[in-house]
DNA sequence: ACAATATATGAATAGCTGTTCATATATGCG
DNA sequence: CGCATATATGAACAGCTATTCATATATTGT
Protein backbone atom coordinates (compact mmCIF):
# COMPACT_ATOMS: atom_id res chain seq x y z
CA UNK A 1 0.00 0.00 0.00
CA UNK A 2 1.50 3.39 -1.06
CA UNK A 3 1.79 6.06 1.23
CA UNK A 4 0.31 9.05 0.29
CA UNK A 5 1.70 12.47 1.97
CA UNK A 6 1.12 16.14 0.70
CA UNK A 7 2.60 19.65 2.08
CA UNK A 8 0.21 22.31 1.54
CA UNK A 9 1.72 23.78 -1.79
CA UNK A 10 1.45 19.79 -3.61
CA UNK A 11 -2.11 20.02 -2.24
CA UNK A 12 -3.25 23.58 -3.70
CA UNK A 13 -1.38 22.09 -6.81
CA UNK A 14 -3.05 18.95 -6.72
CA UNK A 15 -6.43 20.19 -6.30
CA UNK A 16 -6.12 22.95 -9.16
CA UNK A 17 -5.55 19.93 -11.25
CA UNK A 18 -8.43 17.95 -10.31
CA UNK A 19 -10.78 20.89 -10.35
CA UNK A 20 -10.00 20.84 -14.61
CA UNK A 21 -11.36 17.81 -14.41
CA UNK A 22 -14.38 18.75 -11.95
CA UNK A 23 -16.67 20.01 -14.91
CA UNK A 24 -18.86 18.64 -17.65
CA UNK A 25 -18.51 20.74 -19.99
CA UNK A 26 -14.23 20.44 -20.03
CA UNK A 27 -14.38 16.28 -19.46
CA UNK A 28 -16.31 16.12 -22.52
CA UNK A 29 -13.50 18.01 -24.05
CA UNK A 30 -10.96 16.21 -23.03
CA UNK A 31 -12.49 12.97 -24.08
CA UNK A 32 -13.02 14.15 -26.92
CA UNK A 33 -9.47 14.91 -27.40
CA UNK A 34 -8.23 11.41 -25.62
CA UNK A 35 -8.80 9.29 -28.53
CA UNK A 36 -7.80 11.71 -31.81
CA UNK A 37 -6.57 14.91 -31.82
CA UNK A 38 -9.69 17.17 -33.11
CA UNK A 39 -9.56 20.86 -33.80
CA UNK A 40 -11.85 23.59 -31.84
CA UNK A 41 -15.12 23.85 -34.39
CA UNK A 42 -14.91 19.92 -34.45
CA UNK A 43 -14.94 19.88 -30.36
CA UNK A 44 -17.90 21.90 -30.30
CA UNK A 45 -19.69 20.42 -32.24
CA UNK A 46 -19.35 17.02 -30.47
CA UNK A 47 -19.84 18.37 -27.43
CA UNK A 48 -22.39 20.63 -27.58
CA UNK A 49 -20.78 23.46 -26.43
CA UNK A 50 -20.39 27.23 -27.98
CA UNK A 51 -16.94 27.64 -29.60
CA UNK A 52 -16.27 30.27 -27.69
CA UNK A 53 -16.83 28.32 -24.54
CA UNK A 54 -15.11 25.84 -26.01
CA UNK A 55 -11.79 27.95 -26.02
CA UNK A 56 -12.36 29.29 -23.14
CA UNK A 57 -11.86 25.64 -21.49
CA UNK A 58 -9.34 24.94 -23.61
CA UNK A 59 -6.78 27.57 -22.58
CA UNK A 60 -7.21 26.46 -19.14
CA UNK A 61 -6.65 23.11 -20.32
CA UNK A 62 -3.58 23.74 -22.29
CA UNK A 63 -1.93 25.85 -19.79
CA UNK A 64 -2.23 23.13 -17.56
CA UNK A 65 -0.90 20.86 -19.84
CA UNK A 66 -3.54 18.62 -19.94
CA UNK A 67 -4.14 19.04 -23.55
CA UNK A 68 -1.56 20.45 -26.27
CA UNK A 69 -2.76 22.08 -28.93
CA UNK A 70 -0.33 22.04 -33.04
CA UNK A 71 -1.71 24.62 -35.63
CA UNK A 72 -2.24 22.89 -38.97
CA UNK A 73 -3.50 25.97 -41.16
CA UNK A 74 -6.34 27.61 -39.87
CA UNK A 75 -7.23 24.75 -37.35
CA UNK A 76 -5.89 23.74 -34.17
CA UNK A 77 -5.65 20.36 -33.41
CA UNK A 78 -5.61 19.26 -29.71
CA UNK A 79 -4.93 15.96 -27.93
CA UNK A 80 -3.91 14.80 -24.71
CA UNK A 81 -0.54 16.14 -23.66
CA UNK A 82 0.29 13.10 -20.99
CA UNK A 83 -0.98 10.12 -20.98
CA UNK A 84 -1.34 9.97 -17.24
CA UNK A 85 -4.37 12.10 -18.08
CA UNK A 86 -6.23 9.16 -19.71
CA UNK A 87 -4.88 6.87 -16.78
CA UNK A 88 -6.88 8.80 -14.35
CA UNK A 89 -9.65 9.01 -16.36
CA UNK A 90 -9.50 5.34 -16.64
CA UNK A 91 -9.59 4.41 -13.39
CA UNK A 92 -11.82 6.83 -12.09
CA UNK A 93 -14.65 5.46 -15.20
CA UNK A 94 -13.62 2.16 -13.70
CA UNK A 95 -14.32 2.86 -10.27
CA UNK A 96 -18.20 4.53 -11.40
CA UNK A 97 -19.13 2.81 -13.89
CA UNK A 98 -18.01 -0.61 -13.62
CA UNK A 99 -19.24 -3.17 -11.69
CA UNK A 100 -16.79 -5.97 -11.77
CA UNK A 101 -14.43 -4.94 -9.56
CA UNK A 102 -10.66 -6.21 -9.95
CA UNK A 103 -7.94 -6.82 -7.14
CA UNK A 104 -5.07 -6.99 -9.29
CA UNK A 105 -2.24 -4.57 -8.12
CA UNK B 1 -4.92 2.82 -25.79
CA UNK B 2 -8.03 2.79 -24.18
CA UNK B 3 -11.37 4.41 -26.01
CA UNK B 4 -12.56 6.62 -23.71
CA UNK B 5 -16.10 7.94 -24.25
CA UNK B 6 -18.78 9.62 -21.84
CA UNK B 7 -22.23 10.67 -22.18
CA UNK B 8 -24.31 14.16 -20.41
CA UNK B 9 -24.87 11.79 -17.13
CA UNK B 10 -21.73 10.22 -16.44
CA UNK B 11 -19.60 13.77 -17.16
CA UNK B 12 -21.94 15.02 -14.60
CA UNK B 13 -21.19 12.25 -12.14
CA UNK B 14 -17.83 12.36 -12.73
CA UNK B 15 -17.07 15.81 -12.64
CA UNK B 16 -18.58 15.56 -9.22
CA UNK B 17 -16.69 13.12 -8.25
CA UNK B 18 -13.42 14.81 -9.49
CA UNK B 19 -15.07 18.19 -7.98
CA UNK B 20 -14.16 16.17 -4.19
CA UNK B 21 -10.65 15.97 -5.43
CA UNK B 22 -10.44 19.88 -6.04
CA UNK B 23 -9.96 21.30 -3.03
CA UNK B 24 -6.96 21.57 -0.96
CA UNK B 25 -8.67 20.98 2.48
CA UNK B 26 -10.82 18.12 1.52
CA UNK B 27 -7.34 16.62 -0.13
CA UNK B 28 -5.44 16.94 3.00
CA UNK B 29 -8.62 15.30 4.83
CA UNK B 30 -8.07 12.14 2.53
CA UNK B 31 -5.01 11.81 2.37
CA UNK B 32 -4.61 12.09 6.14
CA UNK B 33 -7.30 8.95 5.68
CA UNK B 34 -5.38 7.23 3.20
CA UNK B 35 -3.04 5.69 5.18
CA UNK B 36 -4.59 5.10 8.50
CA UNK B 37 -7.83 5.23 9.96
CA UNK B 38 -8.62 8.95 11.23
CA UNK B 39 -10.54 10.50 13.88
CA UNK B 40 -12.50 13.80 12.94
CA UNK B 41 -10.37 15.70 15.84
CA UNK B 42 -7.19 13.92 14.44
CA UNK B 43 -7.74 15.04 10.94
CA UNK B 44 -8.67 18.75 12.26
CA UNK B 45 -5.26 18.25 14.28
CA UNK B 46 -3.56 17.15 11.25
CA UNK B 47 -4.89 19.23 9.08
CA UNK B 48 -4.84 22.50 10.64
CA UNK B 49 -8.71 23.08 9.85
CA UNK B 50 -11.57 23.76 12.46
CA UNK B 51 -13.55 20.16 12.93
CA UNK B 52 -16.43 21.96 11.82
CA UNK B 53 -15.12 22.87 8.89
CA UNK B 54 -13.65 18.86 8.82
CA UNK B 55 -17.32 17.45 9.33
CA UNK B 56 -18.66 19.54 6.65
CA UNK B 57 -16.59 18.06 4.29
CA UNK B 58 -16.74 14.39 5.44
CA UNK B 59 -20.21 14.85 4.63
CA UNK B 60 -19.81 15.09 1.24
CA UNK B 61 -16.66 13.22 0.73
CA UNK B 62 -18.98 10.14 2.97
CA UNK B 63 -21.74 10.43 0.59
CA UNK B 64 -19.92 10.55 -2.45
CA UNK B 65 -17.78 6.77 -1.05
CA UNK B 66 -14.93 8.74 -1.01
CA UNK B 67 -14.32 7.81 2.84
CA UNK B 68 -16.27 5.74 4.82
CA UNK B 69 -16.66 6.20 8.60
CA UNK B 70 -17.04 3.83 11.46
CA UNK B 71 -18.05 5.28 15.05
CA UNK B 72 -15.98 4.05 18.26
CA UNK B 73 -16.90 4.82 21.53
CA UNK B 74 -17.44 8.61 20.65
CA UNK B 75 -15.21 8.96 18.02
CA UNK B 76 -16.10 8.45 14.35
CA UNK B 77 -12.80 7.16 12.36
CA UNK B 78 -12.66 7.74 8.65
CA UNK B 79 -11.28 5.72 5.90
CA UNK B 80 -10.82 5.37 2.53
CA UNK B 81 -13.60 3.70 0.98
CA UNK B 82 -12.05 2.44 -2.30
CA UNK B 83 -8.59 1.97 -3.02
CA UNK B 84 -9.30 3.42 -6.56
CA UNK B 85 -9.38 6.79 -4.89
CA UNK B 86 -5.51 6.06 -3.44
CA UNK B 87 -4.88 4.95 -7.15
CA UNK B 88 -5.97 8.23 -8.75
CA UNK B 89 -3.96 9.98 -5.99
CA UNK B 90 -0.99 8.08 -6.63
CA UNK B 91 -0.86 9.00 -10.45
CA UNK B 92 -1.83 12.27 -10.13
CA UNK B 93 0.45 12.62 -7.72
CA UNK B 94 3.14 10.90 -9.74
CA UNK B 95 1.98 13.08 -12.43
CA UNK B 96 2.92 16.64 -11.08
CA UNK B 97 5.70 15.65 -8.55
CA UNK B 98 7.82 12.48 -9.99
CA UNK B 99 10.44 14.07 -12.55
CA UNK B 100 11.17 10.28 -13.37
CA UNK B 101 8.60 9.53 -16.66
CA UNK B 102 8.00 6.15 -16.65
CA UNK B 103 6.50 3.84 -19.92
CA UNK B 104 5.37 0.59 -18.62
CA UNK B 105 1.77 -0.13 -19.37
C1' DA C 1 -6.16 43.96 -50.14
C1' DC C 2 -10.61 41.91 -49.14
C1' DA C 3 -13.67 38.43 -47.70
C1' DA C 4 -14.54 34.29 -45.17
C1' DT C 5 -13.62 31.03 -41.77
C1' DA C 6 -11.36 29.59 -37.38
C1' DT C 7 -9.85 30.58 -33.01
C1' DA C 8 -8.97 33.56 -29.12
C1' DT C 9 -9.91 37.24 -25.80
C1' DG C 10 -12.38 40.48 -22.62
C1' DA C 11 -16.15 42.06 -19.85
C1' DA C 12 -20.23 41.10 -17.36
C1' DT C 13 -23.18 38.17 -14.75
C1' DA C 14 -25.58 34.41 -12.31
C1' DG C 15 -24.95 30.49 -9.68
C1' DC C 16 -22.15 27.79 -6.89
C1' DT C 17 -18.98 26.65 -2.92
C1' DG C 18 -15.67 26.87 0.93
C1' DT C 19 -15.47 28.90 5.27
C1' DT C 20 -17.02 30.75 9.74
C1' DC C 21 -19.93 31.10 13.60
C1' DA C 22 -23.57 29.51 16.32
C1' DT C 23 -26.04 25.68 17.69
C1' DA C 24 -27.49 20.94 17.96
C1' DT C 25 -26.92 16.00 18.65
C1' DA C 26 -24.41 12.01 20.36
C1' DT C 27 -21.47 9.26 23.51
C1' DG C 28 -19.16 8.18 27.79
C1' DC C 29 -18.11 9.01 32.67
C1' DG C 30 -18.85 10.11 37.65
C1' DC D 1 -29.01 12.60 35.67
C1' DG D 2 -25.54 16.28 34.69
C1' DC D 3 -21.22 17.34 32.59
C1' DA D 4 -17.51 17.09 29.30
C1' DT D 5 -16.01 15.76 24.89
C1' DA D 6 -16.78 14.58 20.00
C1' DT D 7 -19.15 15.16 15.93
C1' DA D 8 -22.76 17.06 13.08
C1' DT D 9 -25.84 20.61 11.24
C1' DG D 10 -27.73 25.17 9.66
C1' DA D 11 -27.48 29.89 8.20
C1' DA D 12 -24.92 33.56 6.23
C1' DC D 13 -21.41 35.47 3.45
C1' DA D 14 -17.38 36.27 0.39
C1' DG D 15 -14.90 34.70 -3.36
C1' DC D 16 -14.73 32.10 -7.33
C1' DT D 17 -16.20 30.18 -11.95
C1' DA D 18 -18.80 28.68 -15.95
C1' DT D 19 -21.29 30.79 -19.37
C1' DT D 20 -22.77 34.31 -22.77
C1' DC D 21 -22.14 38.05 -25.78
C1' DA D 22 -19.34 41.12 -28.23
C1' DT D 23 -15.09 41.77 -30.29
C1' DA D 24 -10.42 40.82 -31.74
C1' DT D 25 -6.79 38.17 -34.00
C1' DA D 26 -5.19 34.66 -37.27
C1' DT D 27 -5.08 32.06 -41.58
C1' DT D 28 -6.40 30.94 -46.30
C1' DG D 29 -8.26 31.80 -50.85
C1' DT D 30 -9.76 35.04 -54.59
Amino acid sequence: MKIIDLDGDRAIELAETFSLLADPSRLGIVTACANRARNVGDIAEHTGLSPSLVSHHLRLLKAARVLRGERQGRHVFYSLADDCIREVLGVMIGHLFDHAHHDDH
